[in-house]
DNA sequence: ACCCTTGCCGAAACCGGTTTCGGTGTTCAG
DNA sequence: CTGAACACCGAAACCGGTTTCGGCAAGGGT
């Protein structure tokens, strides 16, 4: 009789340990138990104290589907992505979902993402995701100058943390890697090495961070006192094609660059193929920095310098801050920045042996 | 009154339709809509098809939550993934993501996906979503051969599929790629090219799908009558180093091959440059043929013959399967293969003249 | 005409929590 | 000594569903 019991509920719910048998082993009601782990004043110290300890001693911990029903919340931070954006940030989507997941973990939260394909599409997910409870808030991954995922949650009064910064920053927490410290690093670096002549390769404008990587660039430029020429900074190389296009109009130029610096590594990847082109050695006769830490960079020949980002930490900052915005703190404590890190390797030297610069494509 | 009301409710939930207006406007109980949606046989079909279609109208769709207080089942797919993979499957997240995500929302499904660092935790993982009910089932990427989530979750009685095939397949759902026909063909394909040396090499073999690979190829040899020399075959190579270095094994044979078939892309890529490194013409000295169609393939020189899995069609599909296996569908039911689809580019071609063969380093 | 199915649905309990409301027992001022 | 304030907790309603149980009416057999 008792093993049948035991087979059933065996089967389906496997003895959970529920409020109710929290309250029975406590002496207490359902009430003053769920109070207590909520920590709500009006239970003695003493009390909560008992009854947190006897739910490590029994692992109870409350079903979020339960609690969801009447709080709903469920906690469970959303993530949509966009395949349509450039390779789908490719490179970096392991390693962040690695981070948002340990993040979220933490603090006993999920993760539940979705995909997809349209921008309607995205904001009709957001929508679904938000009508079933299936999450609590989201993270926004890739801010976009006037993002249109901002304005959809904020009007819906739904918590949100974006990856980047928007331009209207002030309504929304975020974190995000100061890319135009690194870009301005650079400048400064291929400055000291002797390169006057210096190109720069953005990124997509349609992303917020292309602006303030270019932003960076130019701040470097004037901090090491040189002029930036309009003709050497080419916008919206994304892809190692575009990268190459984008070199190659530079390396074409009357009076080419001796450096370029790229908003990210697959554009200077594609720069590596201009080079090539033209018989330059890259490292030797032209420099080239990234960013982005992109592993494929550390295989190139030779190596390419760039700036590291850590995009696992990225993810688990993400996470706290979204669980911080949820659980009500306010927008004003949750922005965070970190670096990029420099990563030296063979792609940069002093700058070449100007006699014959502009006539380099015949050596 | 009423306006406060609103703005009340508005606050926190927004006015969601539930199972009691239902009932209201339909002149029913709470307990028949619900008996109707689920398609309970003690329904009459008329009131069935009125309610799915006032349903309809209302735009009513039961709360997950509410339901898995009850059901323990809450309408969503478990992904944990392993970092310590060899790249995380890397170029294949975000489109497999895309696919699952695709698969889960066409059923009104989602997914959560988890992280974990090593096997203990991966273990660790899957209790905490099960414990919390955040996953009616999983999927499982990445087969190995004898598979300890497969063990952990037939024990837990928890739905899966699998990405791939076990040692042990009768006990399982799964999908998988067809990689072995793949290889067979590729064999195939070099030997009508004149190939009659074909060195072979070979994914991780911890993974179930190395050794159907390498199945495959031996199949494939056998085909066109062919002996395999187990000198030119070489395994675990997952990387592009490791493809290098096996390349490199291969070629410095006293009998080299004049073709290499490698079971996955990245080996390919790093067996180029063993090739370069012997001043080999890829495409004219040596054929080589990949798997997986990554993207770098279609961009190194020349492009990488290789055969594209579609990961996004793969990750719809496991969706699809989970759902019905959760929905108590048999095992046997659950089973679905496909073809990886041949993409010819520039890496291979006819045999090189045989007459200097053994030379060829010096040309 | 009577009983027994069978089809169909309502009433109410239940799931595992949260929250409102109220009722004790102390304490402390008057 | 009384009354009010306060700290603390229990009783019960509630959230949005599911499920068990039972009741009623129509149909079918004798």
């Amino acid at each position: 009789m008792a093993a049948l019991l035991d087979k059933i509920t065996e089967g389906h719910k496997r003895n959970r340990v529920t409020i109710s048998d929290m309250a029975d082993a406590l002496g207490l009601t359902k009430s003053t138990v769920s109070r207590a782990m909520n920590g709500y004043p009006d239970i003695s110290q003493a009390t909560q104290n008992r009854v947190k300890r006897m739910a490590e001693k029994l692992s109870y911990r409350p079903l979020s589907h339960a609690q969801a029903i009447k709080t709903g919340r469920t906690r469970s931070l959303g993530l949509v992505l966009q395949l349509s954006d450039h390779d789908a940030q490719r490179p970096f989507l392991a390693e962040f979902l690695a981070g948002l997941s340990a993040g979220a973990h933490a603090e006993g939260w999920t993760l539940t993402v979705a995909a997809s394909s349209s921008t309607e599409d995205m904001i009709e997910t957001f929508r679904a995701l938000l009508r079933d409870g299936k999450a609590d808030g989201f993270i926004l991954p890739r801010a976009i100058r006037y993002d249109p995922r901002v304005t959809l949650l904020r009007d819906a009064a739904v918590p949100f943390v974006l990856f980047g910064r928007q331009d209207d920053e002030t309504n929304c927490a975020w974190f995000d890697i100061l890319g135009e410290e690194a870009m301005c690093d650079a400048v400064r670096r291929l400055h000291a090495l002797g390169h006057r002549r210096i190109g720069y390769i953005n990124g997509g404008t349609k992303y917020a961070y292309a602006h303030l990587r270019e932003d960076g660039f130019r701040a470097g430029m004037q901090d090491v006192g040189l002029e930036v020429d309009d003709a050497l900074i080419i916008q919206d190389a994304v892809t190692s094609a575009d990268g190459a296009k984008a070199a190659a109009a530079l390396l074409d130029h009357p009076e080419p660059p001796t450096a370029i610096v790229c908003g990210v590594d697959f554009a200077a990847l594609g720069a590596y193929q201009a080079a090539a082109a033209r018989n330059l050695s890259v490292g030797r006769d032209l420099s080239i920095i990234g960013y982005d830490g992109i592993p494929e960079g550390a295989h190139a020949t030779p190596p390419l310098t760039t700036y590291q980002v850590d995009n696992k930490a990225a993810g688990e900052r993400l996470s706290s801050l979204l669980i911080r915005r949820v659980r009500g703190e306010p927008l004003e404590d949750l922005r965070e920045t970190a670096l990029a890190s420099f990563v030296e390797r063979g792609s940069i030297g002093p700058v070449p042996d100007t006699s014959n610069n502009t006539n380099k494509h015949e050596t």
